[in-house]
This record gives C-alpha cells, sequence and structure tokens, in this order.
RNA sequence: GGCCCAUUCGUCUAGUGGUUAGGACGCAAGGUUUUCAUCCUUGAAACAGGAGUUCGAUUCUCCUAUGGGCUACCA
C-alpha cells in the first residue's frame, strides 16, 4: 500500500444529496487536499430496491458546484475502478467465498419470515432477538447443519446469505481519529449479513472490500457509522488486511426541536436541506440552495464550521483556506444544530465579494427572466448602489424595484408622516428645481434642492420624506438624489407629479 | 429494551486545574445614513445536576439526567 493520502466519499444513489451528506463530502476533500492525497467517489449501490434515477448525477453536479469535484469517480475513471458497486458485483463473491472458507463466516438459509416471527415473539416476551453467537446454533445454516446438506441446498438453488461470524466473547480496543479509544465487547454484536440473498454484497462487505481494494487511507464518514466500526475492523482482521484509520463526524441536527436534521426540516422552515434543487419521481421538488441563489462559497464556509473550527477566530475561510486550516483533531464530537440564520450571514458576506460586472450580468439575466424587464441603461451603476444592502441577487429588486416600475401605491403610514398641507406646493417647486438642474447628476439635483431648502428655511423632513415616497413609494432605498439621477429628469418629474395628483 | 457516542450563552463554538469563561450568528440599545438596509459601538446571554480527587474545579474520575446514533437480506 502506498503511503499516499486517499479518502473516499461513498453515497448511496437513493436520491438527492443531502447537506449532512455534503459536509462528509467537504471534510474528505479538504483532508485529502491537506495532503495532497485522492479524493474518490464511489458510489454504493448495492440495494437496487432503493436505486433512484438520477440520483449520481445530481451527487456529481452537486459537488461539482460547490468545487468539490472528486479527483476519481464514475465519470473520472481512476485505476481502481469501476467505481460503481454494482459494476463490481463479481468481484465480492470471491472475497465472501474467502471468508466462508477460512471460517469467518458461514451460509444462513433461514428465511425472514422465520427471522421475523423470532424477533415478534422476543419482543413479545420483552426481549429483542439477535443473530448471534449465542443463537446461531439453534438456526438454519451451514454451522448446525451437515457440510453435505450445506451443499445440497445450494446445489437446489435454496435461497441463502452469508453471516459473519462474530467472535464469542472479546473485548475489541481501537480508536477514532476524532473519538479517541474505545472498548466494545463482540458479545454485544450480531452476526452481520455480508452478502445477499440476491448475490449483491451488503453495505459492510462491499465497504471494506472497496477500501481496500482502492486504497483507501482514511474513512471518514457520519457517526451512524461508529456502531459498526467494530464489524468492520474484525472484518479487515479476518481478511488480514491493513485497516485505514477511521474518523466519525458529528451528525448535523435540526435547527430547533430533536433528532438529526431531515428534508421535512427545510419545508417546514424554509430553507434547503439540499444543495440543488431536486424534482423527485412523484412531482414533488425539494429547494436547493443554487436555486435559491447561494453562492458555494457561502454554503461550504458555513458547512466547514458545523463540527469544526480552526482553532483560531477566523470565521471566513475560502475553499483554499480551509484546505490549509483543515486539521480532523479539531473536528467536534457532537452533533452541531444548523443554523439557517447565518448561511444568510455568509451569503451576504460572500455576495459583497462578487464581481460587480458579474453581478450585474446576474442581475440582468434576472429582470429578464423574472420580471420580463429589459433594462439597457446603466444596470452596473444600480447595481452598486444596491450592492451592500442584497444578500441574493433577487435583492436587488426587492431593493430597487422603483429604478424599473413606478410606485402604484404609497406606503400608508410614511404618507401620513409625509404629506402635510403644504407638501403639494413644495414638491411643485422641487420640480421646477429639477427641470432645471444641468448638469443633471445626483449631485447637482442634491445641490439645487437641500440649498432652496436651507435658503427658505423650510426643513429637510418636509421635502425629503415626500420627494423619496413620491419616487418609490416608501420610506427605503439608497441615496434619493441617486435615485432622481438615475431616473432622469422625465421620470422623476412625471412621478412626482402622479404622487401630488393622488393626493388631491 | 440492548449497545455505543455526546453535553460551555437561544445557536455554532474557543478555552484552562486558579481567566472579567473569548469570538460569531441571532436579539436589544445607541451612532452613521435627513429614509430603509448596510456599517460601527455597546449590551443581555453559557460551563446540565450530584458526588469525589484537589488548597482550588468549567477543566480530572464516577454516578444521574438529558440529547443523539445504531439495533434490516438500507446505506
Amino acid at each position: 500500500m502506498s503511503n499516499k493520502v486517499r479518502v473516499r466519499f461513498a453515497p448511496s444513489p437513493t436520491g438527492p444529496l443531502h447537506i449532512g451528506g455534503v459536509r462528509t463530502a467537504l471534510f474528505n476533500y479538504l483532508f485529502a487536499k491537506k495532503h495532497q492525497g485522492t479524493f474518490v467517489l464511489r458510489i454504493e449501490d448495492t440495494d437496487q430496491t432503493r436505486y433512484v434515477p438520477g440520483a449520481e448525477t445530481y451527487i456529481l453536479e452537486a459537488l461539482k458546484w460547490l468545487n468539490i469535484a472528486p479527483d476519481e469517480g464514475p465519470n473520472k475513471r481512476g485505476e481502481f475502478g469501476p467505481y460503481r458497486q454494482s459494476e463490481r458485483k463479481n468481484l465480492y463473491k470471491t472475497y465472501v467465498d474467502q471468508l466462508i472458507e477460512s471460517g469467518h463466516a458461514y451460509y444462513a438459509f433461514d428465511s425472514s419470515e422465520s427471522l421475523e416471527a423470532l424477533r415478534k415473539g422476543a419482543e413479545a416476551s420483552g426481549g429483542a432477538f439477535s443473530y448471534d453467537a449465542r443463537t446461531r446454533n439453534t438456526l438454519e445454516n451451514s454451522l448446525t447443519l451437515s457440510a453435505e446438506e450445506t451443499q445440497q441446498r445450494i446445489d437446489a438453488a435454496a435461497p441463502f446469505v452469508v453471516r459473519f461470524k462474530t467472535p464469542e466473547n472479546e473485548t475489541l480496543a481501537f480508536s477514532d481519529r476524532i473519538r479517541g479509544a474505545m472498548e466494545v465487547n463482540t458479545a454485544t454484536m450480531d452476526d452481520k449479513v455480508l452478502f445477499k440473498s440476491d448475490g449483491m454484497p451488503t453495505y459492510h462487505m462491499a465497504n471494506i472490500v472497496d477500501d481496500h481494494l482502492m486504497e483507501i487511507t482514511h474513512v471518514i464518514r457520519g457517526e451512524e457509522w461508529l456502531p459498526s466500526l467494530p464489524l468492520h475492523l474484525l472484518l479487515y482482521r479476518a481478511f488480514g488486511w491493513e485497516a485505514p484509520e477511521f474518523a466519525h463526524l458529528p451528525l448535523i441536527m435540526k435547527p430547533v426541536g430533536k433528532g438529526k436534521l431531515s428534508k421535512r426540516d427545510g419545508e417546514k422552515l424554509g430553507f434547503p436541506v439540499f444543495p440543488l434543487e431536486w424534482k423527485a419521481a412523484d412531482g414533488s421538488v425539494s429547494a436547493g440552495y443554487r436555486e435559491e441563489g447561494y453562492l458555494p462559497e457561502a454554503v461550504i464556509n458555513m458547512l466547514a464550521l458545523l463540527g469544526w473550527n480552526p482553532g483560531s477566530e477566523q470565521e471566513l475561510f475560502t475553499l483554499n483556506e480551509l484546505v490549509e486550516a483543515f486539521d480532523l483533531s479539531r473536528v467536534n464530537k457532537s452533533g452541531a444544530k444548523f443554523d439557517p440564520e447565518k448561511t444568510k450571514w455568509f451569503q451576504h458576506h460572500y455576495l459583497q465579494q462578487m464581481d460587480e460586472g458579474l453581478l450585474t450580468a446576474q442581475f440582468r439575466s434576472f429582470l429578464q427572466d423574472e420580471k420580463n424587464i429589459r433594462y439597457d441603461d446603466d444596470l452596473h451603476h444600480i447595481v452598486a448602489l444596491l450592492k451592500e444592502r442584497a444578500t441574493f441577487v433577487a435583492d436587488f429588486w426587492e431593493q430597487g424595484y422603483f429604478f424599473f416600475l413606478a410606485p402604484d401605491t404609497y406606503d400608508e403610514k410614511a404618507l401620513k408622516k409625509a404629506w402635510k398641507e403644504d407638501t403639494a406646493s413644495l414638491l411643485e417647486k422641487v420640480i421646477t428645481l429639477v427641470e432645471g438642474t444641468t448638469p443633471f447628476t445626483a449631485a447637482s439635483v442634491s445641490d439645487a434642492i437641500k440649498g432652496w431648502i436651507v435658503d427658505n428655511e423650510i426643513g429637510f423632513g418636509k421635502v425629503m420624506m415626500p420627494l423619496r415616497l413620491s419616487l418609490v413609494g416608501a420610506m427605503q432605498g439608497p441615496d434619493v438624489f441617486e435615485i432622481v439621477s438615475l431616473l432622469g429628469k422625465g421620470e422623476t418629474t412625471a412621478r412626482m407629479r402622479r404622487f401630488i395628483a393622488s393626493q388631491a
């Protein structure tokens, strides 16, 4: 085995990649890059009943969008392929046979029904059935049947599974990169199925064989796998293989309430739990970060700090900075609740960092696609003006719709405050000032109007409030004179006249 | 039920045998912006509980509680 770091992300193509899965992929990616290693994507599609078409493509696309694409995988051939377990099917049989021959595994002919009945029975008497060292001698398997009988059944194509023969009473000591030392007694383990009656290996089997064959050096996966770590270690031992190092990541929990984050939570609380939008076969659509307008940088940064921290007070990281700073020993042990608000904070930050030309182009597309508005004037200027108050591209619309559409209603509360006896006559005067200002810039209009206000001791509020209201429809938006100059003389005065008329 | 893992502000977290227990999000107040948002400043806000070890525990040990995961011919 080479000593080059090789890690893998091994999702099951049963649906869209969950944000927790993305984080696992990210940590694998960071670890690989940190150590100049290789990041492998392996598709674990051994359960044919749960296979969902499109899921694999989705996974690939999501990783690509996030800039953490694998170095090897089903779409990127390496010397360790194929990278889909379904395409490695024939391989596993050999290894299973090896385990049977060496006495580490055995055939079991018990039907699902009979096992189900045993479980029900045990449950009824308050216990739990376990296929293990205590019970295997009472069941239908190659341990209780004669060699001839076993062979006969196999020859007769009787359905069977292969189970791991767990050592009876042995204390296993091992360690995890994140959790440290642990101990488990094999007496608490059951004889897991390694090979299913449909000819496919289970996760446990395929996982160990592939990690070994693909020369994986570090297995970084979710905490839900921690209970099966002893089994996996036993499997490596049975094969006589050196086991990789393990690191079990804490789970990502729902923002409120109990339990781990689920698809439901996103729908209920109004935030995506998937990187990309997903259209299920039944027609339901799950929101994705990309479609909601999030930048991959924001999603990555947010995810990186969920369960890991650099030990400094730095919170903003580019992908490269994360690679540089990442360290498995600084990954936390306990589950982290997911905080959609913080994601928005990251998003705001990264939108501010974005190139303004690109931002302008995106907003231009937004205007055309979403609002059916073609705007050929200086959109870049508007974007620059609105940028700091925007978190998403769509916010440019929320914050600046009045650049494109004249208000047809006026905020009532503001109107009450702004409209006074003399407002109409004051605005009429402002109209003449606007019309008479040349050159027509934000600064020149500002000078003209402010000068007039001061000279006549009118009071800013009495003019500025109705002026803004007439142009915007509400008390919001950037500097009013910037709006005036962008709107132009004609549109500005037209809106003011309409405002005056509406209050007559 | 059994097995395993975890527990610092509401949330993400830093931290140490003696600290004013630090930062960030969110929240509140003030300032800037003659609007709103941004931004800046300030504030409220935490060591789950009980024993033990110790001169001294948030930090070490044990117990309890709570939370989580696993317990399939799913991964």
